[in-house]
DNA sequence: CTATATGCAAAAAGTTTGCATCTCC
DNA sequence: GGAGATGCAAACTTTTTGCATATAG
């Protein structure tokens, strides 16, 4: 892997929750790396492929990337204020998701659950 | 509510999935119809706004659009050949989202949940 | 030396906006 | 005549690609 690929990396590592490959190239040229967005994107598109981190489109269609802990299966719970992002994990879902494809004959299911909602954090600096 | 903005409204009831804006002009266009792209994506964020039509994004980040039978809250078994959509109901993932959300402290909890596979006819496509 | 990584600029792809025209009341 | 609808072209945003240079082993 290369440095810049690590860098990436170490960045996502450090955000608590889910970043655009902007957000990573932003952060990154902040903290003085002379890193291009193709980089990143670059970077971005290895390590997804690889398994290391996890992708989900925001509602605009911009992609976000976020270093998960978890290896298995999982999904997450989304801070609309901050970003932060909680990996939480819900078997039921899963076997609903399952049944329900198989009660119309799909086969090959697979499924995307996020959870979003406002933390404490950010509920409390609101009010 | 003009002219164009039920063409669109109509094409997409007619379809049985998701379809995508640029879709939908090409289906209005091959059917003879002068309507301009501009139009379309107007018409869409319309009728969204409107709830009239649900809108999610795919993992190419393209927005799409349906024209769903029902108005309550429901998620969508989606096959990944034709793009024919099921309007499915998930009591059990409602309750789990809002309960995941309550246990981490986060307030205001939405979710976005989708399942995909693919439909026996697209499977025996394949077969 | 050869393969890979990098970065800039340009190209794609999807979507939105500026603006002039057209339509309906 | 005036408000909203329409369409074309241009602008924008995000992401990808071409290509020449730099770097690693």
């Amino acid at each position: 892997m290369s440095t810049r690929r690590e860098a990436v990396k170490q960045a996502l590592n450090e955000a608590s929750g889910f970043r655009s490959a902007q957000d990573l190239y932003a952060d990154l040229r902040a903290e003085g790396s002379k890193i291009g967005l193709t980089t990143v994107y670059r970077a971005l598109q290895a390590l997804s492929d690889s398994g290391e981190v996890d992708v989900l489109r925001t509602d605009e269609g911009e992609a976000v990337y976020r270093a998960c802990a978890s290896d298995s299966h999982h999904h997450h719970l989304v801070c609309r204020g901050c970003g932060r992002a909680v990996e939480v994990e819900g078997p039921a879902v899963e076997k609903w998701a399952e049944a329900v494809g198989a009660k119309h004959g799909f086969t090959d299911v697979t499924h995307t659950v996020e959870v979003f909602g406002t933390c404490a954090d950010c509920s409390a600096r609101v009010n």
